[in-house]
DNA sequence: ATGACCTCCCGTGGAGGA
């Protein structure tokens, strides 16, 4: 089973790359972020005829997430983390798919830095955390995937030594991923490529594609049973190449069939 | 480097992104 990740900014304006790349990739479960439309603006009919059934959680103009299940209709557990009386923006939308909960999420950028965007991101970050715990504490399969604007080493920034005080690798925001792992997630695409240098993202300006000037933001978080069942794991990069095409790319997982329930009695 | 480039909005430039 294929699930996919994608920023796509500005599911309107992608409309054309999203079905394309839907169709060629055929992925079981996407979650998307940055759709940059109020719920009403949702392309629901373009994704239907794609053959997708969705969920979303807009917002006019910014952020904006989604998740996509092909042939059948997600099951919403969520919108929004807990505690989120004081956020109005639309980060989080989870569901039930396929046995397994999916959580799309879309972390705020936290630039410029220091100021209130990063402490915003910290803070963001933080309830991330917490609800993550409670999600592990279920004992149930989760995947925790979408755009977490942290590249989490050295060897997911194309120059590391640019971007040290950029909100994306400050040194707060990356510990907070590793604590993040540590509750024991499993980080997918670096566990398959321990030592590649991974890109999901590619600036629009400085010609960052040609150059492969790129940043590793998009990341797959998987629950033990899931990483169990890891397989495959790699960046749809071509389509950064597409004409009108998101500044990130789709990444993707592939999972082994869910492993047969075990006989009663074994323990 | 107040840069670039792209998205959105009721806009005809500004804000936000990363």
């Amino acid at each position: 089973m294929r699930i996919a990740t994608y920023n796509v900014n500005g599911v309107n304006g992608r409309l054309d790359v999203l079905i394309r790349w839907l169709e060629e990739a055929a992925p079981q479960i996407v979650c998307l972020q940055e759709l940059k439309a109020s719920d009403d603006r949702f392309p629901w009919r373009a994704v239907e005829a794609a053959g997708y059934g969705a969920i979303w959680h807009g917002q006019k103009s910014w952020n904006g997430v989604a998740i996509l299940a092909r042939g059948s209709d997600p099951l919403e557990s969520r919108r929004g983390l807990p505690d989120e009386s004081d956020d109005p923006a639309s980060r989080y939308i989870e569901a039930v798919v396929e046995g397994m909960v999916v959580g799309c999420l879309y972390l705020p950028n936290g630039n410029p830095c220091p100021g209130p965007k990063f402490d915003y991101k910290l803070r963001w970050f933080e309830r991330l955390i917490a609800y993550a715990e409670e999600l592990l504490e279920l004992d149930v399969p989760v995947i925790l995937a979408g755009d977490f604007n942290v590249m989490p080493s050295e060897l997911d920034v194309y120059k590391p030594e640019r971007w040290v005080d950029d909100a994306l690798f400050r040194v707060e925001v990356r510990d907070a991923y590793q604590r993040l792992l540590q509750q024991g997630w499993t980080d997918a695409l670096r566990s398959l490529h321990p030592q590649e240098r991974i890109y999901t993202f590619w600036d629009y300006m400085r010609n960052a594609y040609a150059r492969n000037a790129g940043l590793r933001i998009d990341h797959f978080l998987l629950s033990p049973g899931v990483a169990a069942r890891l397989k495959r794991g790699d960046v749809d990069s071509h389509v950064r190449g597409w004409d009108h095409t998101s500044d990130h790319a789709p990444v993707w997982i592939e999972l082994s069939d869910k492993p047969s329930r075990r006989r009663k009695g074994n323990g």
